[in-house]
DNA sequence: GTCAAGTATCTTAGTAATGAGATATAATAA
DNA sequence: TTATTATATCTCATTACTAAGATACTTGAC
């Protein structure tokens, strides 16, 4: 454990806690760390999605219909429900999936409201390439920590995340997927 | 360490090894948590920055400009490689800022190329009152962690970012900072 | 059966970003 | 000096989102 030569959110860190004397800087420094974070991997995942021409948003409701299993049919509502995003925010995806022939949008039987979101067979194949690249994405991004790290950061932002989604009430928002 | 019900990135991650066996889960997991950690976070920090009248990005701006300390002038390229956004982004940022006389576009007498953007006192007043909040938000959002978990998960998510940045080559991007 | 309240989806206007490119200035090399 | 290349900022078209509200259907109380 060498004292390391200091990063950007270090010095911001430090220069906070002279202006503010008193703040939590173990706190400040989590919740900093895991923004600037989010968006160096965001990036990364943007990039290997954009190989297969699809977006993150796009690439979000596919895996969401592809890990729901046959017959890979969804509800807008859970979709959006699932995704973090606005019911409008998930009707432009659905849109665009839909001129690609990615998905196609039929009938709920049981509700007339409601609608289904199918993924195509050309859906199908797409996602399960993309899948396969998001995944050497994940491992590159955190090639960097041992498997017991790994274990380690996923506890303790599960214990953040399930605390997180208790206080929120309900949903919206998104996460690249 | 209870067993514990299943979360939704707990099922997210059983259905995907079940699809792909084989896939490193720990690295999906670390991914996927922190993605969906970031939307809550952010949300709770929009929330905790329009209580001022600012977003994320203004609060960004402004919070830099404070913790470079006196004379509180940056330039917009200083800005936006610290804030991650794209220079197109920062011009819209600070033109909100200065309509609302929290910042004020000084000619650089060194380079008649570039600008500094100088924080009024209005708006010192502004970030000061708004850094507050933000640190009451920061120690909220990681309450349900132990003074020890937050400082292994700083540690962890350091290793990480420091790994990430590196491979970055150079920056654009936000972080809600 | 009727009505009120709730739910599912889509529409629209407005927002904040990106990416490409324009303009002006600076630095470097011949 | 003059040309070339690099830098600093801004502009513009486009994109993806949110929030609010419209429309259509369902549910449940009476």
């Amino acid at each position: 454990m060498k004292p390391d030569i200091p990063d950007i959110i270090d010095r911001i860190i430090k220069e906070s806690s002279q202006a503010w004397p008193g703040v939590c800087v173990e706190s400040e420094e989590v919740v900093l760390r895991l923004l600037r974070a989010f968006h160096f991997m965001a990036q990364e995942m943007t990039f290997g999605h954009s190989q297969f021409d699809i977006t993150p948003g796009e690439f979000g409701v596919l895996i969401e219909l592809r890990l729901s299993g046959p017959p890979y049919k969804l509800t807008p509502t859970h979709l959006y429900n699932r995704l973090l995003v606005t019911s409008g925010g998930m009707t432009g995806r659905i849109d665009k999936l839909e001129n690609r022939e990615y998905v196609r949008r039929v009938p709920d039987p049981n509700d007339r409201r409601s609608v289904l979101i199918e993924l195509t067979e050309q859906g199908k194949e797409a996602i399960d390439m993309a899948a396969c690249a998001q995944h050497q994405v994940e491992e590159h991004l955190t090639q960097c920590l041992s498997p017991d790290e790994k274990g380690q950061l996923a506890r303790l932002l599960r214990k953040l995340l399930v605390d997180l989604e208790a206080h929120d009430g309900c949903g919206a928002s998104a996460g690249g997927r």
